[in-house]
DNA sequence: TTAATAATAGTAACGATTACTATATTTAAA
DNA sequence: TTTAAATATAGTAATCGTTACTATTATTAA
């Protein structure tokens, strides 16, 4: 039923999303795989990684400061944009997968997924100053 | 301190964002304006939904499903985003604010907001089993 | 091998949004 | 009330992120 073929194209860009934790956009994979891949597409790259975000081998992160981004990484976790680097940085923080039951109380349509996304000022950016 | 001159085109498109509750696109707000305003121009509404929402007079919905939306409804609620009709509606659920605290946890930079989406099917298109 | 199918590179097109510019509106002061 | 400075507008062009198209290439199963 997968009419999928192997591609070496897909294959490196899961690859490499999976060594970097920058959750990079379509065209910060594109530039680096380039290094590797010297004429693949830009379009080549969209493709695939809108391919295994249905695959659900990586996900798609809506940032809403950019365009989106990318994590090799499906384990449920959340993310925080600085508004002042756009850094987007993993959340080491307690489950809280209980909003969706508490949506869910007075909702009746059927939930699916929820996504949860911090803003401010990174680390980073707050200790240099550059806020 | 505010170079800010009064324009009924922005007092229109305020008005009319209180007027409905269907968290309209820009696009939205442009055609529906249009009837009182005929010549209006769309950077026009752009401009001014964008500067009300710095102005924290209304709010921007990054959806991730289509162009963002707009809510004059600036008090803290969630939203869900039905991927078959593509509506925006608000959720009635108890105030999860705390999350923002859980997050502070084991963060060291500035946490200024955050936003939740829940994703699914809404009610209407589940009964009516378009999904 | 071959033949069917999927994937690619390269490029064109698209939708959402922003930028530009000449004109019009607002506003505070004379 | 004029006037003059500043902001906002309409209309249009340009930009950005992304998707669509097409001829060629790669994969795969028979």
């Amino acid at each position: 039923m997968s009419n999928l073929k192997y591609s070496r194209q897909r294959e490196a860009i899961k690859k490499q999303l999976m060594q970097r934790n920058d959750h990079p956009t379509a065209d910060m994979v594109y530039t680096d795989i380039r290094k590797e891949y010297p004429n693949i597409s830009l379009g080549t790259v969209y493709r695939n990684l809108a391919l295994l975000s249905e695959l659900g081998e990586i996900k798609r992160l809506v940032t809403g400061d950019g365009p989106d981004r990318f994590d090799a990484d499906t384990s449920p976790h959340n993310h925080f944009i600085c508004r002042k680097c756009h850094a987007v940085l993993d959340m080491d923080m307690e489950d809280i997968s209980e909003i969706k039951e508490r949506a869910e109380q007075n909702f009746h349509g059927v939930i699916e997924s929820y996504s949860v996304n911090f803003y401010g000022i990174c680390e980073h950016c707050h200790q240099t100053k550059l806020s």
